[in-house]
DNA sequence: CAATTTTCATTTGTCAGACATTTAAAAGTC
DNA sequence: GACTTTTAAATGTCTGACAAATGAAAATTG
């Protein structure tokens, strides 16, 4: 684990990317513990807080975690799903933001991904996901029902189906893509006030799901991704009409 | 943006948050100029160290960029889909190798995300993705072929495939399960020599391509998982059988 | 006056040393 | 033996300083 000394700056994204490497590589096991900073800064020939801002580095990916104290100092993380989750909801809310990604082709994405899901929701989903389904159809019915907590019934109701599929790495893809949505969504259903319709496509999901009918729960979603489609169209029209 | 100045630990941290929720909520722009150094250290009531270590944290997600000299310091960053895809297969690829995933789970969860594109790629490959697929589909059946150059073509015949559908959303979404398998189906490739029946069913996802009939593409597909996991499961148990 | 060169101020990158705080193990005490 | 105190090790933070890069302003030159 060696950096170049000949480059001048850049020293801390040097020797973070040389653990990183060794991270990844399976060099470093989980819950090793990394040599302490004072260690390290001897060991690459640098100050300490150089040593520490690569640290950082690595913290903030979730790949390390420090410790102080005796014991302590910095540990190879085991990189939950639930931090997973977290940063893929922040590079796909940046990604959409920040990329001129229409809301046709995020839509898109987000229908396909959980159309992929439906064929082993349906199949494997517990009485527990079905409730949770069915609770949320109800709570979106309520007429006293804030914008905010219809989409957020909404993200409820999306996850449920998801969890469904009992595969981790499944929910996990899908959390950032359904989450990162959310405000592009929001922005739809704040405007345009047909939840009649959305709540009666959800319930024709929880109907296949029930069913255990995969193929049902796919054309369900695809009904359902032409509604938003088409919501979000009239929307966009709306906008246009009233600037110019 | 404010920090608590109760809490003794982790100020970087604290900082590192609140310039993250500033840029996730839009209040940043892209591009925008963050105070310097010094002037954030002002603002926080902390010392430049403590600054450095929370930049050098947004830094490593990409959130910001830096830049030396007298009109230097630190920007918003645009976060590219090349930046993302790196994070992406570097998370997942950890989320694998560190939590205990079983071969069957990954390969469902891939194979499930890939045939969420195969109906939008066969109805919208251009002529150049379809030659990438049929070359390496050549490429695969030479003879000479090492394994990793196999594992290498494998991995460029999906990555077609799933660029085909012409969303950039899906792209990175597939772009981390695909890379994040290698490892896994490198296992399998090195051992199990069973080359022909994985071309024929690569070339009959081609053909399925070519006819523009994504009910054929995921079917093919679905065939591909069911030959990969079977490999996987004689690689599996002739494991099993040695080590006892 | 225009073009070029030089100077300079600003900002990040790095270093050295110091002190505070936390933590667990070791030493001491009843 | 159980409890308390001490101690050492490690991270967290601060201060002050210098180096290096870089663009802009000032000085110089044709």
């Amino acid at each position: 684990m060696k950096i170049d000394p000949n480059s001048p700056a850049d020293l801390s994204a040097q020797i973070a990317k040389a653990i990183h490497d060794a991270i990844m590589s399976g060099a470093l096991p989980v819950d090793e513990r990394l040599p302490s900073e004072a260690e390290l800064a001897e060991q690459f020939a640098v100050s300490r807080p150089t040593v520490r801002e690569a640290l950082k580095r690595l913290a903030a990916q979730s790949l390390i975690r420090t410790q102080r104290g005796a014991t302590g100092g910095a540990f190879v993380n085991r990189l939950r799903f639930e931090d997973a989750y977290a940063q893929q909801i922040t590079t796909s809310t940046l990604l959409l933001s920040m990329n001129d990604v229409s809301f046709a082709t995020a839509c898109e994405a987000r229908y396909a991904l959980e159309r992929a899901c439906a064929p082993l929701s349906a199949q494997r989903r517990t009485p527990d996901h079905l409730a949770t389904m069915r609770a949320e159809c109800f709570r979106q019915s309520q007429p006293g029902l804030t914008d905010e907590a219809f989409c957020a019934s909404d993200v409820a109701f999306h996850r449920a189906l998801v969890d469904g599929a009992g595969n981790p790495v499944l929910s996990y893809q899908l959390a950032g893509a359904v989450e990162a949505m959310q405000p592009l969504m929001n922005m739809i259903t704040f405007t345009a006030r047909s939840r009649e319709r959305i709540v009666a496509l959800h319930t024709d999901i929880a109907d296949a799901v029930e069913a255990q009918d995969g193929a049902a729960t796919a054309a369900a979603l695809t009904a359902l991704e032409a509604e938003t489609q088409m919501l979000a169209q009239s929307v966009f029209e709306a906008r246009a009409g009233k600037t110019k």
